[in-house]
DNA sequence: CCTTGACTTGGAGTGCGCTCCAACCCGTAG
DNA sequence: CTACGGGTTGGAGCGCACTCCAAGTCAAGG
């Protein structure tokens, strides 16, 4: 599989295949005479455990990290496993914030009651306490 | 109350608290005769809400958006409940995506089982199958 | 042979959200 | 009077994660 239909079919860019080729996220991709890349299906299921990465937050430096773990293969098992630990750990955090954010929001949402907007989810909390002007 | 006890208080720096009067962020700070701003302790509220704005990922264009809004006052209600509301929308979205990788997160995790590693919350989830060498 | 189009490279440019700087002003303590 | 420790401004610089470009190579089709 050339560049292009890698592109097509994990939903990246051939610029940005291209980026993380060359910072380490993706093994160094064999060439044919033409110097083309040329990839294996299964680079597809490590693009998209990188998106979950990506999505879950963890900054590039990290994920090169762990990239780099894996390219070593055996012995690194022990250091990809802490690493992914601590993002979890992270993540998890994170999503407590972000629920906690929602809360608010939700409240603050309620404290616009009775404006003419399609009504989406109103019903799911009362306005215990109706703030006015609270920015 | 000066710039920088709103820095210590807000927990932004007086460099950031200038950069969102710049952008408009934050409304224009009255200064006294030596041209310094002088602020109200309900900034702090308003600091406080936009952080969790901004916790929950809205771009800062959005955030100016609201706030001018808000500066403008009364009859702006139905627009400001509106962008809180599609924001809410999204970050409904993304905390349901977060949950997904965190899900992934886990079983990957339990795929490198056995590993030496202080154990974290190991037993919160059965590793249901395991992927061997999965990346 | 010539064009087309997908690919190659190193490096420059972009948008975001700050972060910091130079040069200056002001009020208070010693 | 002087030094100090705040504050002010406009604008430059930074780190991140791409995004794109110029100039070139190559294979296939007409």
């Amino acid at each position: 599989m050339k560049i292009g239909e890698l592109a097509r079919r994990s939903g990246l860019s051939a610029y940005t295949i291209r980026y993380y080729e060359r910072i380490g996220l993706l093994p160094y991709a064999d060439r044919d005479r033409a110097g083309i890349r040329d990839y294996d299906a299964s680079i597809l299921t490590w693009i998209e455990f990188l998106g979950r990465l990506k999505t879950t937050g963890m900054p590039i430096r990290d994920m090169v990290r762990y990239a780099a773990l894996r390219e070593e293969g055996a012995g690194t098992e022990a250091g990809r496993r802490e690493l992914l630990e601590r993002h979890r750990e992270q993540v998890r955090v994170r999503l407590a914030g972000l629920s906690a954010c929602l809360r608010v929001l939700d409240d603050k949402i309620a404290g616009y009651a009775g404006q003419t907007t399609r009504s989406t989810h109103n019903d799911k909390r009362q306005p215990e306490r109706r703030r006015r002007r609270a920015g």
